[in-house]
DNA sequence: TTGAAAATCACTCAAATGTGCGATTCCCAC
DNA sequence: GTGGGAATCGCACATTTGAGTGATTTTCAA
């Protein structure tokens, strides 16, 4: 059952698996890139790696050109990636290494438990956040969680995740919309105008006013944008 | 250092702790309280608590108004929340219970994957979210996690709350605007209209008008409503 | 069937917003 | 020192929006 010997614990059931990546590697070997500026951490890490059962380094680059280029050709499960490197940042190339390998987990490792830079990583595709002061045991779980389709990250990073959502408010009570406020509340959101939400509604320019008004009264604001503002987070569903 | 004894690995260092809650337990020892429908479970789980070092259980209620009485009376340091308690949800008394007591830390423990209770949960103001399949280790080690500040959550929980910040979709790019503009968009993105804008910054309401009209044309948008949807989550803070 | 809530539309008026154009000042890098 | 971006302010005009008031129709459950 467990590919670590690092760690008591590492996964406790054969969990149903969204990603289909596994499947891809063979033997279930978890194959992992590394973009990594200094050299040092660069060598332990790969150490580490291939020093555990169930995971191998196969490749590990300095900068993001060297990086995207030999993640193309490599193919790896995982690629643990710097976001403080010379020259490019770590969090621009998310985007393009999903792009030339659609299986590929993005797990971000840096020093710095920066707000602005965790959620534009977050934003850009990243699976998962780390900090370099993880110990190994953590690290190769977090390798493997991400591999397996969960996410993974640091106790301090969740707790800035944490805080987005503590800051958002609480919801807003849409419970107390009608359906049709609702819809048009959702139109809101997105920044249509009230004459395109009448379009897309197939109602009057007059009645959307009418319903507007009630949503504000029920949400206690009195203009779109603080509607907006409310209700932004609820349900991102649809 | 360690007062977990079941896992390898707890916590590595003195982290600079935000809360101050384990200043205010005698001889540094966890207070947990659980909220839990289940006899089996609540069983199994205090027995867990108490029989580890370094934590005691302080109490188990099996619904909201029993716990809230009771938590008020013990002061816990964390409370393990069951979510589908019968009655009122668990979810519902995660601020009156904060509100209570300021230093508590609310983990979240629920057998459901369920987006809608998760963000939910964690705009209420709950700490960390975890699944009951957790392992016994890792559970301890989320209690720890959250009573020194930092945040817990399941590799499935946080792949659900790494998708929200994917369904944002890429981050405004906010490097294009200046300060000022960046300021601006900030204030309205909390839902403040010109005149009140102009006053928060300082400046006159032409000028105001002037910015909005700039950063129209630098996010592409026509409206202030569209900015705001175009901006939202990207950087929370202040 | 009857009543209440929901959905619809209309009309008015004041306020806020979007937009085009022009202008001055300040500061900094080249 | 000079050019250019940033920040500031002003004015004019059309459009959009917020808010008050009233009314009709639809729907659905008691």
């Amino acid at each position: 059952m467990s590919r670590l010997t690092h760690t008591a614990y590492v996964r406790r059931k054969p969990l149903r698996v969204e990603s289909v990546s596994s499947q891809m590697t063979s033997t279930d070997l978890i194959k992992v890139s590394i973009v990594e500026d200094d050299e040092r951490i660069c060598k332990s890490l790969s150490a580490l790696i291939d020093g555990s059962q169930g995971f191998r380094c196969i490749g590990a680059h300095r900068d993001v050109k060297e990086a995207v280029a030999g993640i193309a050709a490599g193919c790896p499960d995982v690629v643990l990636l710097d976001i403080n490197l010379s020259g490019t940042s770590g969090i621009d190339c998310i985007r393009e290494l999903k792009n030339l390998v659609p299986t590929l987990k993005v797990l971000m490792y840096t020093v710095y438990d920066d707000e602005e830079q965790l959620f534009r990583s977050l934003r850009e595709g990243a699976d998962g956040y780390l900090l370099k002061r993880t110990p190994p045991a953590r690290l190769l779980e977090a390798i493997s969680d991400v591999h397996i389709g969960n996410s993974a990250m640091s106790g301090q990073i969740a707790r800035l995740v944490v805080k987005y959502f503590h800051q958002l408010g609480p919801r807003v009570e849409t419970e107390k919309l009608t359906s049709r406020e609702l819809e048009i509340l959702r139109h809101l959101a997105k920044g249509y105008q009230n004459k395109e939400i009448a379009d897309l509604c197939g109602i009057g320019f007059d009645t959307v006013r009418t319903h507007l008004r009630n949503i504000y009264h029920k949400l206690h604001v009195n203009s779109r944008t603080e509607a907006v503002v409310r209700f932004f987070g609820s349900s991102l569903k649809e």
